[in-house]
DNA sequence: CTGAATCCGCTCTGATACTG
DNA sequence: CAGTATCAGAGCGGATTCAG
């Protein structure tokens, strides 16, 4: 504890805003379960995709996806057939933001227990 | 590496679905910065910590360590004072979270130059 | 099949005002 | 100081429709 080095990741205020800012645009949940969904099939296209992630609908799909293109954490590819084909893929960027929430997901998964009890205690002092 | 492991977070579908449900809610925006506010300082106040934290409105601080403290990320101490005085700290499942964010953290720290060229990139190819 | 475009309800947020 | 209450605007997200 006391201070290892994690506390502070920059200095700069600017470069704090702006990461977080980032992490904003990445953070979402949706992006999230495709970033999931792509890690476990190399490449996936437009509706298997839409298949594999549970609720989403297909507009937040493509939203979803375009923006992970934007932020170069996918790559698409076009195939010139008909019917049309386009494949998605994690490009190395989003690979190693998929390993970075790692971590979150473990502690989540880890944590599940606990934080359902601190939930139902709080909800038990809450409302009684 | 193809398959060291980390592709699959959990097996059981049910389990999937709450974690995916516990990072939704602990994953968003405001919750992030209060996170980082208050892992660098051991407790903080409530004013305190809203003019620490970049934008917050007073509603969003309020409504952020309500759900914060819900899910047992942090603890709330009342003194018996007056002027009042409310202190938060991070409980030590708070701080844990606070350490898997740390990779998130680090990758965007990393990567903002990546990030700002692929947006760059993309945005060129767009509207060009 | 892979999208883009539109309509629309609902939530989330910020501003403001008020209380203990 | 540390909140709660209320209201209005913005934006998210779903359903549907249309196009290449």
């Amino acid at each position: 504890m006391e201070n290892p080095g994690h506390t502070s990741y920059a200095d700069d205020p600017k470069i704090d805003a702006l990461v977080n800012e980032t992490i904003g645009r990445v953070a979402d949940k949706w992006t999230l379960l495709v970033l999931e969904a792509l890690e476990e099939a190399g490449a996936r296209r437009f509706s298997d995709l839409g298949r594999s992630v549970p609720g989403i609908s297909q507009k937040m799909l493509t939203q979803t996806l375009r923006q992970m293109e934007r932020e170069g954490l996918v790559s698409r590819e076009v195939f010139a057939e008909v019917p049309p084909r386009v494949e998605y893929r994690l490009t190395d960027l989003g690979h190693e933001l998929g390993e970075a929430f790692c971590g979150v997901w473990q502690w989540a998964e880890r944590n599940l227990a606990r934080i359902e009890a601190a939930r139902a205690d709080y909800d038990a002092r809450k409302a009684p």
